[in-house]
DNA sequence: ACTTAATTTAGTCAAGCGATTAAACAACAG
DNA sequence: CTGTTGTTTAATCGCTTGACTAAATTAAGT
């Protein structure tokens, strides 16, 4: 198993297959002949690559995480000057603009941002790997990055401002096709995302007192 | 069909278990099976009472509608003072009181939150019902509200800023399990909640340049 | 109490599911 | 070109699903 060139490429169609299944239907209700199906694959290569449907699911959720892990947040805080309150509040920016990047910039692809948060909606054997790998580092380095800005901060309430941080990318993500369908689009547009962007820096900069100014242009 | 006491117990009682299940598990992978055994009643009664395993959860998420129905906006909206800004931060503190209590309250059964939305999340048939029934009238009377608070805003920013407003409550509701046991409970506390609703509220106004404070007690 | 009709029950059905298999095919080494 | 072996294919398995049905049971009107 692995040694010709086919084979790299009938596993990666699975898995963005699977991806974009689960994306539009959610990870429940994706059938492996669906699957085979869109792949334009056979409905027994998904046993033979990955031995299991499930199996298949959990490695186009891996290379999810995969993709986060590869734009890690240790960056951001290395590099962050968090003495000053202009430092501070550029962390912050990158922190969301991170998050923004990794939720709905192309060269991501979109059902990445539409799975990765639905492990963690319902209970289902994956969430363990995702919140340990995942998940828990994140919010860990998060709510120790914020407590690091507010040093009067406890790690519930740090958490809990982090939340209202992230939480309005969070549902253009979760709600996307809703949305998209208010705003009579089939795609966020790039000015809309700024704004998004930008809406969510202030709110969170308003929200820890910092000063709104910028350092870099 | 309906005449005898035991009708609506049995109606009610499946009801109630399919809106439970498909909030645990979602929607889709809620079986007639489950649906029985949990509401302790015969496979046979749901396609007696309702044509099928549809049609119920149809009915189930009709419920829901039909509780928010009972809390309309137009209360608000009817009996709020736009004219000051004072007035107008009281509107902001009741939408955004009326959004958590209908979210969070105790006396609304816990699985409403978590499937009201699951609606418009992925593709399925009963998003049109949804839309035209809740959200739509909702999300419009939003956009006049808040454009009668800033009249300089478009229809698209007012909705822009209202999905800022609500976002942090809906992301509470739907990631209700995972933020739970990141927060080591098996409910929210009324604190919490409080702190919650109390900087969604201060949020909202910062966001729309109204003033903090508020009339009543 | 009896009758009637509403409701509940257990059993059965075809359809679709994930998984498995053996045969057919195709890639690569020599 | 040929043999080997990795990969793909189509057919089939047992199982669960939503739906249906006829029989049993129960509640209410008389």
């Amino acid at each position: 198993m692995g040694k010709y060139q086919s084979s790299k490429k009938t596993k990666q169609a699975l898995i963005v297959a699977a991806g974009e299944l689960a994306a539009e239907c959610g990870i429940g209700l994706v059938t492996t002949r669906a699957i085979a199906a869109h792949a334009k694959e056979n409905i027994g290569s998904i046993h033979y690559h990955f031995g299991s449907k499930e199996k298949l699911l959990h490695a186009a959720i891996y290379s999810i995480i995969a993709r986060w892990q590869a734009t890690p947040l240790s960056n951001i805080v290395a590099n962050s000057d968090c003495s000053t309150a202009a430092g501070q509040t550029e962390t912050i920016r990158r922190v969301i603009k991170r998050f923004a990047t990794l939720l709905f910039d192309p060269a991501v692809p979109a059902w990445h941002s539409r799975i990765l948060y639905q492990v963690m909606q319902y209970a289902n054997p994956l969430q363990d790997t995702f919140r340990t790998l995942l998940l828990n580092p994140e919010l860990d380095q998060m709510v120790a990055l914020i407590k690091a800005i507010d040093v009067d901060l406890d790690d519930e309430t740090a958490q809990f401002y982090y939340f209202f941080m992230i939480t309005p990318l969070l549902f253009h993500a979760d709600y996307k096709y809703a949305v998209l369908s208010r705003l009579g689009q089939t795609e966020y547009e790039e000015d809309y995302l700024r704004k998004l962007t930008d809406l969510s820096i202030k709110q969170t900069l308003l929200m820890l007192n910092l000063p709104l100014g910028r350092i870099d242009e």
